[in-house]
RNA sequence: CGCGGAGUGGAGCAGCGGUAGCUCGUUGGGCUCAUAACCCAAAGGUCGCAGGUUCGAGUCCUGCCUCCGCAACCA
C-alpha cells in the first residue's frame, strides 16, 4: 500500500509559486510519480492519494470518533497570523530560534538541527516565511491531541516491547529508530494541534470550522487506511465485471486484526510520526493494530552532496529512463546494494558503473549467459538428462537450496544489501562450479558428465530466476523468458524446477555494461543542472526542457521587482577597520566598518573564504538599513555584500576604484 | 563544551568483548563456454590518537584530533 501524501503545507507554497490551483498542482506530482514507481516494477497493491473522497471520509471519520470519546482537548490560543497575507501561519510558515538548541532557522513544528518537536509559539524572534515580516498574534480555536497521555502507554510498547536485539520473537527495532524514539519520549510529550487553519486539506467535520483543515500528519498516515479501503472497492468492482464472487477479506481484516503486521517503510525524518503520533492516534481510537516495525533508513547522498529536488541535485526517475532504456533493474540493484541502511551512503554514477559492469554484468549476467550458451551449443537448448551426481554437484545443490531461507530470511529482518549480496553468492557458486568442471573440457571425453553440470547449472538458473524477483523483478522475467518457463514463485522452489527435455529459448544479454562516456555524461549533466538559488523549479516542467545542455540564467532569477522596491534598499561603501573570528562559529567574522560618518559592527559568514587579517582595510558594498539582528551573541548592524560563483567561493563586491568612505551605490 | 553522522587494507562497507572480514580495485597464475567476462592465489590494515576497564578491546569507559552536513526539501 503506498499514495502520495497531497496535503502538505508545501503544497500550497508550491501551487502558490506556480501559480495554479493546489489541486493541479498535486494532480501533476501524483501521476510522476504513480509512473515511475509503475515502470520501476515497484508494484503496490494500491498506490491511492490523500485528495481522494474515500482519503476524506476516513480521516473525517476517525476524527470524529476521537472526538466523541473526548479525547481532544479543544484550545483557544493566540497564533501568527501574517497581517500582509491575511493568513494564519501554518508552523511551516515560521522560523525563528530553537529554545532548545538556539538554531536560529528551526520550523514551527520541528527544529531539523536538534531534532526537538516545537510548537512555533516556542520559537524566538519568529519570521513569517511567506513575507519575511514578524507576524502577529490572532486568537484561534484548535483540537489538540494529548499526546503526554499516551507516554506511558507508548514506553510499555516501543522501550519494552521493541527494544533492539530482544522482545517478541526477536523483533526489536533498529537501533536508530528506537534511539529517536526514545529520546521522544525522555523529553515528555507535548499536546499537538491536531487543526490548522488552511484552505487545502480535509475539512475539520464539526460545526463552525470554515477555513480549517486536519493537520497533515493526522490525515496522511490514516491514508494507508483509506488506501487499503479503496482496495477492496476496486477489487469488488473487477471481481464483479468478472461475475466473481467479491473477495471475502475486507479492510478490517487487515487493520482491526491481530494477525495482521503493520510495517512503515520510511526515512530517518518520518520517524515520530510513524512511531508517535500516528499509534497514538490509532491507539486511542481503539481496535486497530499499531505498527509491527518501522525499519527506517538513513539517508542517500548524490555524488557526495545531500539529495535536493530544489536545487536540482538529484537523478529524475522518468529522465533516467530516456537515458537508459530498459536499465530499471540496474538501478534498482545498484540502490540497494547502497541501501543505507545503517548510516547515510552515497551514489555516484562512477560507482554505478562499477558495480553493473563487475558485478551485474560479470557474475550474474555472465553466469545465466554461459549457462545457456553452453546448452545451446552442447544439448541444443533442450534440458539434458543427467546421471549420478558427484560431491562437486551435491554441494553446489546444497548451496542452491539454502539460498532461499537464507536470502529469506535477511528480506524478513530488512537486511535487503544482505539479501542481494547473497543473490549473487548464488551466481558466484556457478561460475565456480562450471569454472570447477569445465564442461567444455569434458564434452570431448565425457558427455554424460556434461549434461549433469549443464543440469544443475541450469537448476541455478532457475534458482536465480525467482530469487531475483524481489530485487530485479525484469531481470527475473527475462531469464525465466529465456528458461521458456512461466513465472514461479519463491514456493514452487521444491524438487525439481526443469523437466529433463524441456527446450529452452535462445540466449540473450541480461545486462549491458556501462561506458565511461555515459558516467561522464551523467556527472556533467548533474552538474550543469544543479541551482544554487534554491529557487522551486517544477519537475514536469523539467520533463519537457531537453536537459542536454546548461539552462539559462533566467530560470534562476527572482520575480521582478519595482524601482520603488529597488530604492528601499540604502547601499552604501566603507571600509573594514577591524576583524576578528567569532569564537565558536566555524563561518562568522566580527567586522567593525568605517562608513565615513560612522563605524559599524557586522558579523558576516565569511570566514572561510577571507581570514579576519586580509579582510582589514578592504573596501566593501554595505546594506546599511538592515534591520540589526544578533548574531552569535553579536549585534549586526548591515550586510556586506557578496559575490558567490558557482562553486559556492565568495568574493567581496567592490568599487573599480577607492573612493571615499560612506559614498552611497545606487 | 551548538547539533547530528562518521573515522577499519587503494575505494566502498561489515564486524560492536575472544588472536581482523566482504565487495570492488591491484599483482601473479589458470581457463577459453562466457559481455577482456570466469576461477585460483598473493600483496595490502599496529581497526583516527592517548589513556583506562578486562585474563582478553575496532568492539566498553574517559579525554583529544580529524572529516562531513548544518540546508534545501519533506512533512
Amino acid at each position: 500500500i503506498c499514495g502520495s501524501d497531497e496535503h502538505g503545507v508545501p503544497i500550497t507554497l508550491g501551487a502558490r509559486n506556480e501559480g495554479i490551483s493546489p489541486q493541479q498542482f498535486v494532480d501533476k506530482y501524483h501521476h510522476l510519480m504513480k509512473d515511475s514507481f509503475a515502470e520501476f516494477g515497484i508494484s503496490f497493491d494500491v498506490y491511492s492519494r490523500t485528495s481522494n473522497k474515500i482519503h476524506h471520509d476516513t480521516a473525517q471519520e476517525i476524527f470524529l470518533d476521537l472526538y466523541s470519546k473526548n479525547v481532544f482537548s479543544r484550545d483557544t490560543s493566540l497564533q501568527y497570523y501574517d497581517e500582509g497575507e491575511k493568513m494564519f501561519l501554518a508552523d511551516r510558515y515560521i522560523r525563528g530560534t530553537c529554545p532548545n538548541c538556539g538554531y536560529e532557522k528551526a520550523y514551527g513544528d520541528q527544529c531539523e538541527r536538534c531534532g526537538t518537536s516545537l510548537s512555533p509559539q516556542d520559537l524566538i524572534n519568529p519570521v513569517s516565511v511567506l513575507s519575511g515580516n514578524p507576524p502577529v498574534k490572532k486568537e484561534t480555536t484548535h483540537w489538540y491531541l494529548p499526546l503526554q497521555n499516551y507516554e506511558e502507554w507508548l514506553r510499555e510498547w516501543i522501550l519494552k516491547e521493541h527494544k533492539p536485539g530482544q522482545g517478541n520473537d526477536g523483533e526489536g527495532w533498529k537501533a536508530n529508530v528506537y534511539g529517536q524514539c526514545k529520546s521522544w519520549l525522555d523529553n515528555g510529550l507535548q499536546p499537538r494541534a491536531m487543526t490548522r487553519d488552511l484552505d487545502w486539506g480535509v475539512k475539520v467535520p464539526l460545526p463552525d470550522t470554515e477555513g480549517k483543515v486536519l493537520y497533515v500528519w493526522f490525515d496522511a498516515p490514516i491514508g494507508y487506511i483509506s488506501a487499503t479501503k479503496e482496495y477492496f472497492q476496486q477489487s469488488a468492482v473487477v471481481n464483479s465485471q468478472l461475475k466473481k464472487e467479491a473477495p471475502k477479506a475486507k479492510w478490517e481484516d487487515y487493520w482491526k486484526s491481530s494477525d495482521t503486521k503493520l510495517i512503515h517503510f520510511i526515512g530517518k525524518d518520518n520517524i515520530v510520526f510513524h512511531c508517535i503520533i500516528f499509534p497514538a492516534i490509532l491507539h486511542a481510537h481503539g481496535g486497530y493494530i499499531v505498527p509491527d516495525n518501522v525499519p527506517a533508513n538513513e539517508f542517500l547522498n548524490l555524488e557526495g552532496e545531500k539529495l535536493s529536488t530544489s536545487r536540482n541535485w538529484a537523478v529524475w526517475l522518468h529522465e533516467y529512463l530516456k537515458d537508459y532504456q530498459g536499465k530499471q533493474d540496474e538501478l534498482r540493484y545498484v540502490l540497494t546494494s547502497i541501501l543505507p541502511e545503517t548510516s547515510d551512503s552515497d551514489f555516484s554514477w562512477k560507482d554505478f558503473q562499477t558495480r553493473i559492469n563487475s558485478e551485474l554484468v560479470a557474475i550474474l549476467g555472465n553466469f545465466v549467459n554461459r549457462t545457456l550458451v553452453l546448452t545451446r551449443n552442447y544439448c541444443e537448448s533442450i534440458v539434458p538428462q543427467y546421471a549420478s551426481l558427484n560431491d562437486s554437484d551435491k554441494a553446489c545443490i546444497a548451496a542452491m537450496k539454502n539460498a532461499p531461507p537464507l536470502i529469506g530470511e535477511h528480506i524478513e529482518h530488512y537486511h535487503f544489501r544482505e539479501a542481494l549480496a547473497e543473490l549473487m553468492n548464488l551466481a558466484r557458486v556457478g561460475n565456480k562450479y562450471l569454472a570447477d568442471n569445465e564442461p567444455w573440457k569434458l564434452i570431448k571425453i565425457d558427455e554424460a558428465r556434461v549434461k549433469t553440470i549443464l543440469y544443475v547449472s541450469l537448476e541455478i538458473t532457475a534458482y536465480l530466476a525467482v530469487l531475483a524477483q524481489p530485487f530485479l523483478p525484469h531481470t527475473s522475467e527475462k531469464i525465466f523468458f529465456m528458461l521458456n518457463l512461466p513465472k514461479m514463485n519463491w514456493n514452487d522452489l521444491q524438487g525439481q524446477i526443469l523437466p529433463v527435455g524441456h527446450e529452452l529459448n535462445a540466449p540473450e544479454l541480461l545486462f549491458g555494461k556501462i561506458e565511461d562516456e555515459q558516467v561522464q555524461f551523467q556527472v556533467d549533466k548533474l552538474h550543469a543542472q544543479k541551482s544554487d538559488t534554491g529557487s522551486k523549479k517544477p519537475e514536469v516542467e523539467k520533463q519537457k526542457t531537453e536537459t542536454t545542455t546548461a539552462r539559462s540564467g533566467k530560470e534562476n532569477s527572482k520575480a521582478e521587482i519595482s524601482y520603488d522596491e529597488f530604492s528601499k534598499l540604502e547601499l552604501r561603501v566603507g571600509t573594514i577597520e577591524a576583524a576578528e573570528k567569532v569564537a565558536k562559529a566555524d563561518k562568522l567574522l566580527h567586522l567593525r566598518i568605517n562608513l565615513g560618518d560612522e563605524v559599524r559592527t557586522i558579523v558576516s559568514g565569511i570566514a572561510e573564504h577571507y581570514s579576519a587579517e586580509n579582510t582589514i582595510g578592504q573596501q566593501v558594498c554595505v546594506v546599511t538599513n538592515l534591520a540589526p539582528r544578533k548574531i552569535k551573541g553579536i549585534e549586526s548592524n548591515g550586510m556586506i555584500l557578496m559575490a558567490e560563483d558557482e562553486k559556492g567561493h565568495l568574493k567581496f563586491v567592490m568599487p573599480s576604484e577607492k573612493i571615499s568612505n560612506g559614498s552611497k551605490v545606487s
